[in-house]
DNA sequence: CGTGTGACCTAAG
DNA sequence: ACTTAGGCCACAC
């Protein structure tokens, strides 16, 4: 998909660092539509991982969508606790420009 | 143009 | 700490 919207959601979501998660509502924000969070969801369910790390996008509850993101997190030193990721440590806070 | 759906979020109980 | 209910947005039909 090309559409306006999910170049943006793939802009953002590419910025995010090894070691870093964002939240589906994190990345709605960071695109301009607070309120967005579940079109961000709808975004990353066709996302072939064509470059984008969709596994650094996860739940609000820190639970990533699927059990393989959690191993690729943990190979990038993400820590969890009790199957959660540890957001207080790891949630991704860009410099805002 | 109306409706249903979804890798969501938050507040409340 | 779970579960619900309500809300919001983009997209496919």
């Amino acid at each position: 998909m090309s559409d306006a919207f999910s170049r943006r959601v793939f802009v953002v979501v590419r910025r995010i660092p090894p070691g870093r998660v964002a939240t589906y509502g994190l990345v709605a924000v960071l695109v301009g539509r607070p309120l967005a969070a579940r079109a961000v969801g709808n975004v990353m369910r066709h996302c072939e991982d064509d470059g984008v790390p969709c596994h650094r996008v996860i739940h609000a509850t820190g639970r990533p969508a699927f059990p393989r993101h959690a191993t690729r997190l943990r190979r990038e030193g993400v820590r969890f606790s009790d199957a959660r990721v540890d957001l207080t440590r790891h949630l991704w806070r860009p410099r805002l420009p």
